[in-house]
DNA sequence: TAAAAATACTCCATAGGTATTTTAT
DNA sequence: ATAAAATACCTATGGAGTATTTTTA
Protein backbone atom coordinates (compact mmCIF):
# COMPACT_ATOMS: atom_id res chain seq x y z
CA UNK A 1 0.00 0.00 0.00
CA UNK A 2 1.40 3.35 -0.89
CA UNK A 3 0.15 6.91 -0.40
CA UNK A 4 0.33 7.39 -4.33
CA UNK A 5 -2.82 4.26 -4.69
CA UNK A 6 -4.72 6.16 -1.71
CA UNK A 7 -4.55 8.95 -3.43
CA UNK A 8 -5.49 7.62 -6.76
CA UNK A 9 -8.76 5.72 -5.10
CA UNK A 10 -9.36 9.14 -3.37
CA UNK A 11 -9.91 10.14 -6.92
CA UNK A 12 -11.74 7.68 -8.35
CA UNK A 13 -14.36 7.86 -5.95
CA UNK A 14 -14.37 11.61 -6.28
CA UNK A 15 -14.54 11.60 -10.10
CA UNK A 16 -16.93 8.51 -9.91
CA UNK A 17 -14.49 8.45 -13.71
CA UNK A 18 -11.25 6.55 -13.90
CA UNK A 19 -10.04 8.73 -17.12
CA UNK A 20 -11.37 11.96 -15.28
CA UNK A 21 -9.47 10.95 -12.04
CA UNK A 22 -6.43 9.64 -13.94
CA UNK A 23 -6.02 13.01 -15.52
CA UNK A 24 -6.61 15.08 -12.29
CA UNK A 25 -3.34 12.60 -10.95
CA UNK A 26 -2.24 13.33 -13.69
CA UNK A 27 -1.41 9.75 -15.09
CA UNK A 28 -3.29 7.55 -17.67
CA UNK A 29 -6.50 5.62 -17.30
CA UNK A 30 -4.36 2.11 -17.47
CA UNK A 31 -2.01 3.49 -14.72
CA UNK A 32 -4.65 4.20 -12.71
CA UNK A 33 -6.77 1.24 -13.36
CA UNK A 34 -3.62 -1.32 -12.70
CA UNK A 35 -2.67 0.85 -8.82
CA UNK A 36 -6.36 0.37 -7.59
CA UNK A 37 -6.89 -3.36 -8.92
CA UNK A 38 -3.04 -4.22 -6.67
CA UNK A 39 -4.71 -2.21 -3.64
CA UNK A 40 -7.72 -4.10 -3.85
CA UNK A 41 -5.48 -7.31 -4.61
CA UNK A 42 -3.61 -6.79 -1.17
CA UNK A 43 -6.66 -5.54 0.86
CA UNK A 44 -8.54 -8.80 -0.85
CA UNK A 45 -11.39 -6.47 -1.13
CA UNK A 46 -13.92 -4.93 -3.69
CA UNK A 47 -13.63 -1.38 -3.92
CA UNK A 48 -16.06 -0.14 -6.36
CA UNK A 49 -19.23 -2.31 -7.89
CA UNK A 50 -18.81 -2.28 -11.53
CA UNK A 51 -21.92 -4.04 -12.16
CA UNK A 52 -23.30 -0.58 -12.94
CA UNK A 53 -22.26 2.49 -14.55
CA UNK A 54 -21.55 5.17 -12.79
CA UNK A 55 -19.50 2.66 -10.17
CA UNK A 56 -20.44 2.71 -6.65
CA UNK A 57 -17.91 2.00 -3.78
CA UNK A 58 -19.09 -1.01 -1.99
CA UNK A 59 -19.57 -0.47 1.96
CA UNK A 60 -16.08 -1.44 3.01
CA UNK A 61 -15.01 1.02 0.01
CA UNK A 62 -16.78 3.67 1.32
CA UNK A 63 -14.79 3.42 4.65
CA UNK A 64 -11.61 2.64 3.42
CA UNK A 65 -11.91 5.37 1.18
CA UNK A 66 -12.70 7.67 4.58
CA UNK A 67 -9.26 6.05 5.98
CA UNK A 68 -7.28 6.72 3.18
CA UNK A 69 -8.22 10.82 3.11
CA UNK A 70 -7.10 10.67 6.57
CA UNK A 71 -3.75 9.01 5.53
CA UNK A 72 -3.47 11.53 2.73
CA UNK A 73 -4.43 15.04 5.11
CA UNK A 74 -1.67 13.56 7.58
CA UNK A 75 0.91 13.19 4.69
CA UNK A 76 0.39 16.44 3.66
CA UNK A 77 0.95 17.69 6.92
CA UNK A 78 3.99 16.48 7.16
CA UNK A 79 5.18 18.63 3.68
CA UNK A 80 2.95 21.62 5.10
CA UNK A 81 5.29 21.18 8.21
CA UNK A 82 8.39 21.87 6.25
CA UNK A 83 7.17 24.62 4.25
CA UNK A 84 6.27 26.10 7.57
CA UNK A 85 9.50 25.57 9.60
CA UNK A 86 12.06 26.42 6.31
CA UNK A 87 10.04 29.20 5.40
CA UNK A 88 10.26 30.69 9.26
CA UNK A 89 13.91 30.66 8.97
CA UNK A 90 14.98 30.42 5.55
CA UNK A 91 17.28 33.33 4.02
CA UNK A 92 21.51 33.80 3.86
CA UNK A 93 22.99 35.08 6.24
CA UNK A 94 26.03 36.98 5.50
CA UNK A 95 29.20 36.80 7.67
CA UNK A 96 32.37 39.46 8.19
CA UNK A 97 34.77 39.24 10.24
CA UNK A 98 38.64 40.57 9.90
CA UNK A 99 41.41 38.54 9.37
CA UNK A 100 43.14 38.31 12.45
CA UNK A 101 39.93 37.62 15.06
CA UNK A 102 38.47 34.73 12.49
CA UNK A 103 40.24 32.03 13.82
CA UNK A 104 39.33 32.55 17.32
CA UNK A 105 35.37 33.69 16.94
CA UNK A 106 34.16 31.92 13.62
CA UNK A 107 34.12 28.46 15.09
CA UNK A 108 32.76 29.59 18.44
CA UNK A 109 29.82 31.38 16.38
CA UNK A 110 29.33 28.77 14.15
CA UNK A 111 29.05 26.19 16.66
CA UNK A 112 26.00 27.76 18.80
CA UNK A 113 24.14 28.69 15.13
CA UNK A 114 24.33 24.85 13.60
CA UNK A 115 23.25 23.75 17.04
CA UNK A 116 19.91 25.74 17.01
CA UNK A 117 19.41 25.66 13.12
CA UNK A 118 21.50 22.31 12.29
CA UNK A 119 19.47 22.03 8.32
CA UNK A 120 21.86 24.81 7.58
CA UNK A 121 24.47 24.87 4.86
CA UNK A 122 27.68 26.67 5.17
CA UNK A 123 29.95 28.28 2.52
CA UNK A 124 33.30 30.23 2.87
CA UNK A 125 34.22 32.70 0.14
CA UNK A 126 37.16 32.82 1.79
CA UNK A 127 37.79 36.83 0.24
CA UNK A 128 35.49 38.96 2.20
CA UNK A 129 32.42 38.15 0.38
CA UNK B 1 7.80 10.05 0.00
CA UNK B 2 6.43 6.58 0.83
CA UNK B 3 5.08 5.16 4.01
CA UNK B 4 8.16 2.79 4.07
CA UNK B 5 10.22 5.50 4.20
CA UNK B 6 8.25 6.99 7.05
CA UNK B 7 8.64 3.48 8.83
CA UNK B 8 12.43 3.24 8.23
CA UNK B 9 12.37 6.89 9.61
CA UNK B 10 10.41 5.95 12.72
CA UNK B 11 12.55 3.12 13.21
CA UNK B 12 15.97 4.86 12.93
CA UNK B 13 14.39 7.20 15.48
CA UNK B 14 13.55 4.65 17.60
CA UNK B 15 16.37 2.43 17.63
CA UNK B 16 18.96 5.32 16.83
CA UNK B 17 21.18 2.71 15.02
CA UNK B 18 21.10 2.16 11.52
CA UNK B 19 22.01 -1.81 11.62
CA UNK B 20 19.07 -2.29 14.21
CA UNK B 21 16.47 -0.16 12.46
CA UNK B 22 17.33 -1.87 9.03
CA UNK B 23 17.03 -5.15 11.06
CA UNK B 24 13.30 -4.23 12.36
CA UNK B 25 12.22 -3.18 8.90
CA UNK B 26 13.95 -7.09 7.81
CA UNK B 27 16.21 -4.71 5.16
CA UNK B 28 19.73 -3.66 4.79
CA UNK B 29 21.11 -1.24 6.39
CA UNK B 30 22.46 0.62 2.99
CA UNK B 31 18.76 0.24 1.98
CA UNK B 32 17.67 2.25 4.73
CA UNK B 33 20.71 4.88 5.00
CA UNK B 34 19.56 5.28 0.96
CA UNK B 35 16.04 5.49 1.77
CA UNK B 36 16.04 8.09 4.54
CA UNK B 37 18.91 10.35 2.49
CA UNK B 38 16.40 10.05 -0.37
CA UNK B 39 13.47 11.28 2.04
CA UNK B 40 15.65 13.92 3.44
CA UNK B 41 16.23 15.25 -0.40
CA UNK B 42 12.96 15.27 -1.30
CA UNK B 43 11.91 17.55 1.73
CA UNK B 44 15.15 19.26 1.29
CA UNK B 45 15.58 18.88 5.56
CA UNK B 46 18.43 17.28 7.66
CA UNK B 47 16.78 15.19 9.44
CA UNK B 48 19.56 13.74 11.90
CA UNK B 49 22.94 15.70 13.30
CA UNK B 50 24.92 13.05 12.44
CA UNK B 51 27.75 15.06 14.51
CA UNK B 52 27.83 12.92 17.04
CA UNK B 53 27.21 9.81 18.11
CA UNK B 54 24.83 8.31 18.33
CA UNK B 55 23.33 10.65 16.37
CA UNK B 56 20.13 12.67 17.16
CA UNK B 57 17.41 14.07 15.05
CA UNK B 58 17.43 17.89 14.10
CA UNK B 59 14.59 20.44 16.04
CA UNK B 60 12.65 19.65 12.21
CA UNK B 61 13.59 16.17 12.21
CA UNK B 62 11.64 15.80 16.37
CA UNK B 63 8.56 17.24 14.20
CA UNK B 64 8.42 15.42 10.93
CA UNK B 65 9.09 11.91 12.94
CA UNK B 66 5.93 12.84 15.15
CA UNK B 67 4.14 13.33 12.40
CA UNK B 68 5.11 10.34 10.09
CA UNK B 69 4.09 8.29 13.46
CA UNK B 70 0.95 9.98 12.66
CA UNK B 71 0.72 8.93 9.01
CA UNK B 72 1.92 5.53 9.86
CA UNK B 73 -0.44 5.03 12.53
CA UNK B 74 -3.70 6.08 10.31
CA UNK B 75 -2.32 4.08 7.36
CA UNK B 76 -2.73 0.65 9.71
CA UNK B 77 -5.95 2.04 10.14
CA UNK B 78 -6.62 0.25 6.43
CA UNK B 79 -5.49 -2.74 7.42
CA UNK B 80 -7.42 -3.02 10.84
CA UNK B 81 -10.50 -2.16 8.88
CA UNK B 82 -9.98 -4.32 6.43
CA UNK B 83 -9.64 -7.04 9.18
CA UNK B 84 -12.16 -6.45 11.00
CA UNK B 85 -14.75 -5.52 8.65
CA UNK B 86 -14.20 -8.81 6.79
CA UNK B 87 -14.22 -10.92 9.80
CA UNK B 88 -17.58 -10.27 10.36
CA UNK B 89 -19.13 -11.31 7.47
CA UNK B 90 -16.57 -14.46 6.39
CA UNK B 91 -17.47 -17.51 5.31
CA UNK B 92 -19.18 -19.48 2.41
CA UNK B 93 -23.21 -19.98 2.21
CA UNK B 94 -24.35 -22.47 0.31
CA UNK B 95 -27.71 -22.32 -1.26
CA UNK B 96 -29.41 -25.19 -2.58
CA UNK B 97 -32.90 -25.52 -4.82
CA UNK B 98 -34.60 -27.74 -6.65
CA UNK B 99 -34.10 -27.56 -10.52
CA UNK B 100 -37.66 -26.50 -11.61
CA UNK B 101 -37.96 -23.02 -9.04
CA UNK B 102 -34.28 -22.22 -9.63
CA UNK B 103 -34.48 -20.20 -12.57
CA UNK B 104 -37.03 -18.05 -11.04
CA UNK B 105 -35.73 -17.46 -8.09
CA UNK B 106 -31.94 -17.85 -7.71
CA UNK B 107 -31.74 -14.39 -9.34
CA UNK B 108 -33.77 -12.45 -7.22
CA UNK B 109 -32.31 -13.97 -4.34
CA UNK B 110 -28.26 -13.55 -5.30
CA UNK B 111 -29.45 -10.12 -6.83
CA UNK B 112 -30.66 -9.30 -3.10
CA UNK B 113 -27.30 -10.71 -1.01
CA UNK B 114 -24.79 -9.12 -3.45
CA UNK B 115 -27.24 -5.78 -3.55
CA UNK B 116 -26.38 -6.02 0.14
CA UNK B 117 -22.63 -7.44 0.32
CA UNK B 118 -20.52 -7.12 -3.44
CA UNK B 119 -17.47 -8.38 -1.92
CA UNK B 120 -18.16 -11.78 -1.96
CA UNK B 121 -17.59 -14.10 -4.85
CA UNK B 122 -20.53 -16.60 -6.33
CA UNK B 123 -19.74 -20.13 -7.59
CA UNK B 124 -22.28 -23.05 -9.23
CA UNK B 125 -21.50 -26.40 -8.31
CA UNK B 126 -24.70 -27.22 -10.89
CA UNK B 127 -24.70 -30.61 -9.13
CA UNK B 128 -26.70 -29.74 -6.06
CA UNK B 129 -23.33 -29.93 -3.81
C1' DT C 1 -22.81 1.57 -31.25
C1' DA C 2 -20.18 4.49 -28.40
C1' DA C 3 -18.40 5.40 -24.25
C1' DA C 4 -15.24 3.72 -20.54
C1' DA C 5 -12.63 0.27 -17.93
C1' DA C 6 -9.75 -3.85 -18.24
C1' DT C 7 -5.92 -6.29 -20.28
C1' DA C 8 -1.40 -7.11 -22.83
C1' DC C 9 2.96 -5.62 -23.60
C1' DT C 10 7.04 -2.87 -23.16
C1' DC C 11 10.29 0.19 -20.88
C1' DC C 12 12.74 2.38 -17.43
C1' DA C 13 13.16 4.19 -12.81
C1' DT C 14 14.32 2.76 -8.45
C1' DA C 15 14.05 -0.22 -4.22
C1' DG C 16 16.96 -3.43 -2.37
C1' DG C 17 21.10 -6.34 -2.12
C1' DT C 18 26.47 -7.12 -1.84
C1' DA C 19 30.94 -5.18 -1.45
C1' DT C 20 33.65 -1.48 -0.09
C1' DT C 21 35.05 2.96 1.69
C1' DT C 22 34.71 6.60 4.91
C1' DT C 23 33.90 8.35 9.38
C1' DA C 24 33.77 8.77 14.30
C1' DT C 25 34.72 6.98 18.81
C1' DA D 1 41.44 0.01 15.96
C1' DT D 2 36.78 -0.82 15.65
C1' DA D 3 32.12 -0.25 14.98
C1' DA D 4 28.81 1.98 12.16
C1' DA D 5 27.09 4.82 8.37
C1' DA D 6 27.87 6.29 3.65
C1' DT D 7 28.93 5.20 -1.04
C1' DA D 8 29.45 2.41 -5.43
C1' DC D 9 27.66 -0.77 -8.15
C1' DC D 10 24.37 -4.27 -9.77
C1' DT D 11 19.94 -6.70 -10.25
C1' DA D 12 15.11 -7.15 -10.57
C1' DT D 13 10.61 -5.69 -9.31
C1' DG D 14 6.92 -2.95 -10.67
C1' DG D 15 5.08 1.78 -11.89
C1' DA D 16 3.74 4.06 -15.95
C1' DG D 17 3.07 4.43 -20.88
C1' DT D 18 0.90 2.88 -25.65
C1' DA D 19 -2.05 -0.14 -28.04
C1' DT D 20 -5.85 -3.10 -27.85
C1' DT D 21 -9.68 -5.70 -26.21
C1' DT D 22 -13.65 -6.34 -23.42
C1' DT D 23 -17.59 -4.42 -21.31
C1' DT D 24 -21.96 -1.74 -20.30
C1' DA D 25 -25.40 1.55 -21.15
Amino acid sequence: MTIQQLEYLIAVDKHRHFGQAAESCFVTQPTLSAQLSKLARELEVILFDRSKMPFIPTEIGVQIIAQAKRVVSESKGIYELVAQLKGDISGTIKLGIIPTLAPLLITFVCERFFGKIPQREARSTGDGH
